[in-house]
DNA sequence: TCACAATCTATCCATATGGATAGTTTGTCA
DNA sequence: TGACAAACTATCCATATGGATAGATTGTGA
């Protein structure tokens, strides 16, 4: 159940709540009623604070980043295979986060307004890899754009199915792969 | 317009248009309604055939299966570049009926019900995957897995971001990855 | 302390929804 | 041809929804 937050929190506890609702139920269940039962306030703080829902999920997509910013080493991202483990890791322990993620780059794709979010999404998960990459020599775009979708297959497919393993071995078989390319 | 599809074609066209409004709209915009419109028929037919909406989703993930079968090479992938290419051509010719798939695949992590379903769809690009490095003489199940992962990524993120070469170029960069194993 | 703005709640309202119900239409078979 | 079941429509109903509105609460600064 979700405690009242404290006067003045309730714009940040409905885009933390509105993260975990799309995680858990999908943008179906998303209701001014539903996020502002699980932030704990009023269904009407949802107009006042964000005019539509459409904003609401903006605000939550941005807020998404900041915490994968947080959560995984997007910013030093280390070798391969370290950046892909700390992929699965935060799968493993935050999987609503990566779950709303893939929903919004879904939606994004009917509704224009979303897109430049889940770009920057997209763009700091790519740049992550790129570095990580980099730290073997791999300097080759293709080999980076290669190297990213693998990751983001593995981690849809763990977010989807919940094998960790499967994550942590592909991962494995993916550096095994660059090893032929450069010393990875 | 929707047609209205001839008298017993009642049930087909409300599962091939619920794909389609899955796609075009997500699932929160799958309503009894929204479907039947779609279909050309009255929304009290939606609970006269399936029961609910639910009902309604697995016929529509089995016709996806089905749709699938036809459309991309599953059964017979031939090598990988042939296979990852008929997966891009297919992202480009039937945008909605992939979209259709993922936003099951992350609905089936909410609903168990849908699980089974997604998951034969799931094994059936999985084996066609196999079965195209087989062709190369891989059979190594984690270079399956990877490169399984990796076309997964590389077309969730053509029905996001909409760029087929991105794809290609992607298949053909897998290819030389994987050319380092062995002759592709 | 008081005034004010921001935050928040409770409630109302119009509309949309899932589903039930009664009736109509169609096709099949004896 | 008539009976019957399946398919289908139109309509009603209870409930849920987005959003507006009025009022209450809180924090800040003079």
């Amino acid at each position: 159940m979700p405690t009242e937050p404290s006067y003045g929190e309730g714009r940040q506890s409905l885009v933390d709540a509105a993260i975990a609702v799309v995680a858990e139920s999908g943008l179906r269940n998303l209701t001014y009623r539903s996020v502002a039962r699980r932030a704990g306030v009023s269904h009407a703080l949802v107009a006042h604070h964000f005019g539509s829902r459409d904003s609401l999920l903006v605000a939550a997509v941005e807020r998404a980043l900041e915490r994968s910013l947080d959560e995984a080493p997007l910013e030093d991202s280390g070798g391969l295979e370290r950046w892909g483990q700390a992929l699965a890791r935060s799968v493993a322990t935050h999987p609503d986060l990566h779950a709303f993620q893939f929903e919004m780059a879904l939606e994004a794709r009917r509704n224009p307004e979303f897109q430049p979010h889940v770009e920057r999404l997209y763009e700091a998960y790519r740049s992550a890899t790129r570095r990580a990459l980099r730290r073997h020599g791999i300097d080759d775009p293709a080999m980076a754009q290669i190297a990213f979708a693998a990751l983001d297959g593995l981690v849809f497919q763990q977010v989807v199915l919940g094998h960790e393993s499967w994550t942590r071995d592909g991962v494995r078989a993916l550096r095994r792969l660059l090893a032929h390319v450069v010393g990875v």
